[in-house]
RNA sequence: UGUCCCGUGGUGUAGUGGUAGCACAGCGCUCUUUGACAGCGUUAGCCUAGGUUCAAAUCCUAGCGGGACAACCA
């Protein structure tokens, strides 16, 4: 009998992590390395924040174990050191430390042009002069075979002379590429003599006009994570094809280290898209502004709407790695950010669509400073002051002139809780001309200072105010899902993701209400703004004592359900 | 008319021949100085058909469905 009876039974293991403390029990690695790739051409999303946690995940949970950065930096047209730094700094924000081991894949250039004449030597690749358009129509089709290269049978002697001038920058780009020697007949594609190098007369971000010829991505991936002595090299299942070309490099050169790879589905998220190619859309067509605008599902983006490094662990977490297509519901990524947030952020009271109230028996000019609590989740944040005077503001919401029986707010003869502060009744409501409410009177219950009565009675509803004298006015923008369709990738009628943009993404109140203490908020603080949702200082347009604040997300609102039901 | 991968509640997942579990979402209730949080309850699932077995989500076969593959991209 096990005397850890009372112990919660182990977490089950991923597919990957199973593998991996297998190799790991079997002897054959003593701790994992891992590595995570990205190609320095764009800025990193949520998607990407699942294949870091999943192989940082990896060393930081496994005794000796390391996870590299590196970057794919193979194809200099497309590339930018821009990203590079990009990229360090949205790993590293998402809490993950790669330590020395910053590498890239253009250190290996020397090295991988070393190993591409090893191969040619042998007889196992050469140097093809087909034009693109011949290369692909020699390729043949899934369904039927392809044709041998004219050029297949040139000598060792021969390419390795031809690849060498390939790198004096004798010849054109696109006149002349290195290509495997495989099997034209493969049912793979991927085998069918595949590019290895290709000509390209372009400086790059790193190695500038030192090379005009570039390894592809199938030669340098396999390569790298050799060199590096990586032992599971995990990637998306799109390159599940590449993986027999990926093992037969390997195993057709002297390198000593194989590493295995193994594929997982890369996230789909409801309501956004996740490819470098629509994300790039939407910026350079101006649908947001930017790679780091608080819609986007880019890192950046994310960070500068308030996301947590700790909530997009979590649900990266909560998501799991498994090798079926899915796509996740963005209320899994909602629900971490509030787990979160809830616990850590601090609370505040703001007004967003005011209404002011007049309450005719508190005198007029008096200031009064009313205590309040800064987080019920957590009492060492203490507590703060809220001034409260004769005029306030209290959101348009709030108030409904023929309140229907379920509404615990404001309406006329009604009496409410002002957060913090008294029990206040409405006794009239004024309107202008148009017959649009413009201010309400009420009276409040100076015995019930705090928010609590003396005599006992209840009030059903507690409203958030903000004083009129103090309030602090600034901008906050509220923001919601980019698009109006679960999945604006299906592409159907014709439409494109294009088409299911949400129009009203964007809503932003040039002067909202806040509470005076907001004033000082540091860019990239976050508070929960009670019963609204939670907010951020803006990280690029606050300015020294005029933060603008981002709605990361609403509260969840059950009357706001229960009114829709209606 | 190819090859490969994959099918568990609405969604994301667990299960490794022996009671289908968790989370999110939904619904209902309780609590509440946030209609938040928290707590409780509840709806709902093994793609289909055969086979092996005392016993199948799990093993086998076939079908059906989804996905990937024909950049000198990664």
């Amino acid at each position: 009998m096990e005397e850890d009876n009372n112990d919660s039974k182990p977490e089950s293991l991923d597919f990957i992590r199973e593998i991996i403390a297998n190799d790991l029990s079997d002897g054959k690695h003593d701790s994992p390395v891992t590595r995570f790739p990205p190609e320095p051409n764009g800025y990193i999303h949520i998607g990407h924040a699942k294949s870091i946690c999943l192989n940082f995940g990896l060393s930081n949970e496994n005794k000796g174990g390391v996870c590299h950065l590196r970057f794919d930096d193979t194809n200099p047209v497309k590339e930018d050191s821009e990203y590079v730094e990009s990229i360090k700094q949205d790993v590293s924000w998402l809490g993950f430390d790669w330590g020395e081991n910053l590498f890239f894949a253009s250190d290996y250039f020397e090295k991988l042009y070393e190993l591409a004449q090893e191969l040619i030597k042998e007889g196992k690749a050469f140097v093809c002069d087909l034009s693109f358009d011949e290369i692909a129509d020699h390729r043949g089709t899934p369904k039927s075979p392809g044709k041998n290269s004219p050029y297949r049978d040139r000598s060792p002697a021969d390419n390795i002379d031809l690849f060498e001038r390939m790198r004096n920058g004798e010849f054109e780009d696109g006149s002349k590429v290195l290509r495997a020697k495989i099997d034209m007949a493969s049912p793979n594609l991927h085998l069918r003599d595949p590019v290895l190098y290709r000509i390209r007369k372009t400086t790059h971000h790193r190695t500038g006009d030192k090379w005009c010829i570039y390894p592809m991505y199938d030669f340098t991936h396999c390569l790298s994570d050799s060199i590096e002595g990586v032992t599971h090299s995990l990637c998306t299942l799109e390159f599940e094809v590449h993986r027999p070309l990926y093992d037969w490099v390997l195993a057709n050169l002297s390198v000593e280290c194989h590493p295995r790879q193994i594929e997982f589905a890369r996230l789909n998220l409801t309501y956004t898209v996740l490819s470098k190619r629509k994300l790039l859309v939407l910026v350079q067509e101006g649908y947001v502004d930017g790679w780091d605008d608080p819609r986007m599902p880019t890192v950046s983006g994310l960070r500068r709407r308030g996301f947590t490094p700790a909530s997009i662990r979590g649900f990266c977490h909560a998501i799991g790695v498994t090798k079926f297509n899915s796509l996740t519901d963005v209320a899994l990524l909602e629900h971490s950010l509030r787990q979160d947030l809830n616990e850590t952020v601090e609370r505040r009271l703001a007004v967003l669509h005011p209404i002011k109230v007049v309450i005719t028996n508190f005198q007029e000019g008096q200031i009064e400073e009313l205590e309040a609590v800064n987080n019920p989740k957590n009492p060492e944040a203490g507590t703060r002051t809220m001034p409260f005077s004769r005029e306030i503001y209290i959101e348009k919401d709030d108030f409904m002139e023929d309140p229907p029986k379920k509404f615990f707010r404001l309406g006329p003869g009604r009496e409410v809780r002002l957060r913090f502060a008294y029990f206040i009744t409405c006794q009239e409501v004024i309107k202008n001309n148009v017959g649009e409410i413009v201010e309400l009177h009420c009276t409040y219950d100076p015995e019930t200072r705090g928010g609590n009565a003396p005599d006992g009675r209840k009030v059903k509803g507690t409203i958030h105010w903000v004083s009129a004298a103090k309030a602090f006015e600034t901008k906050v923008r509220l923001y919601d899902r980019l698009f109006t369709t679960d999945d604006p990738n299906k592409e159907d009628e014709g439409k494109t993701f294009i088409d299911h943009i949400n129009e009203s993404s964007l809503e932003v109140i040039a002067d909202a209400k806040l509470e005076p203490s907001l004033s000082e908020a540091n860019p990239g603080e976050s508070f929960q703004f009670e019963r609204l949702g939670y907010f951020c200082a803006d990280l690029k347009d606050s300015e020294h004592g005029k933060p603008v604040f981002n709605r990361t997300t609403t509260l969840r609102d059950a009357w706001a359900k229960k009114k829709n039901q209606a």
